[in-house]
DNA sequence: TATTGTTATACTCTATAACTATA
DNA sequence: TATAGTTATAGAGTATAACAATA
């Protein structure tokens, strides 16, 4: 097993305050040792995952889209016409968790469920003219969030990421 | 602006997924395209962060452990004798929510609060002898989860990807 | 006044069973 | 009988405000 390096944390003292008697040598925070989850691929996948999706969240929050609602318009749009089932199943949503979101998509006038002629139960879904329009803003809020995400990786990097992670 | 001239969203359509053998001269299954989300940083994360995720749970589920657990007892392990507010803050999760956490550790005999002597406002965190055993199981088990994540990437591959996930 | 642990609460996400209408 | 969409529901996970004890 490989030694674990002693935390060599540097930390800023707390600004001068005002005029408080604040002189006792406090206790160094010293950084936690994270141990062995740093080697983890799932801990460090998780914690990347819930940085990247905190960008993507404020970025599309004027959109009023979560990430999961993006993606879904973005599966409706390149597959017009196929069935919620359909969609979910792609997504990893559970046909019972994907009603409400078309619900509210219907509601919003982005998507509608059109009955389809071949099979009654189905709905063939599709994106509303609205819907396609908030498509193409989101499309260019994406492209400044993935820019972001490229500053962090590089361009060699971000290719070299979405490779590896297609293999898991 | 260097190599990049137009968009920087030229995103690659979605390869076929490994769809189930059907010889079923019905309708056909037609993988969905999955338009430019296969190209998106965030999306193929969360995806890959919950496939290995379900087979952490799955390796874990027999030692009465989840990820988020298993990731609170090694910090523990690691860093004994700090507080609830240190090492949920170093796992990112809220003090409030760590307390219940806390609370059923304590209830199965795998961590403690020991009273801090020179702050009587916090609980020194310990692992039990109990709580170091099943820990000791528990770093059989990851090795086993992390071989197989290995399998996938190569020893390379994953060195890649940890650094990779670093930068986000 | 500020902080730790705590309670209460609410909101999102996810998972499963069962109903209906079609096939 | 089986399937698509739906309803209801329960369980995680997560986020914030507020309170008591302590600093």
């Amino acid at each position: 097993m490989p030694g674990r390096s002693k935390a060599t944390t540097k930390l800023r003292r707390a600004q001068a305050e005002p005029a408080a008697p604040d002189d006792v040598d406090e206790a160094p925070p010293a950084a936690l040792d994270m141990g062995p989850l740093s080697g983890l691929v799932g801990y460090v996948l998780r914690r990347a995952q819930l940085s990247v999706f905190d960008d993507f969240i404020k970025c599309f929050a004027p959109l009023g889209l979560r990430p999961a609602q993006f993606s879904a318009l973005v599966l409706i749009d390149a597959n017009p016409g196929r069935s919620q089932r359909e969609i979910a199943a792609a997504l990893g949503i559970q046909r019972p968790n994907f009603v409400a979101m078309m619900d509210q998509f219907e509601r919003r006038g982005l998507a509608r469920r059109l009955r389809s002629d071949t099979d009654r139960r189905t709905h063939a879904l599709v994106l509303t003219d609205d819907g396609k329009r908030l498509l193409g803003e989101a499309e260019t809020v994406v492209a400044v969030h993935e820019a972001r995400v490229t500053a962090r990786l590089g361009a060699k990097g971000r290719d070299a990421l979405l490779n590896l992670l297609a293999r898991l």
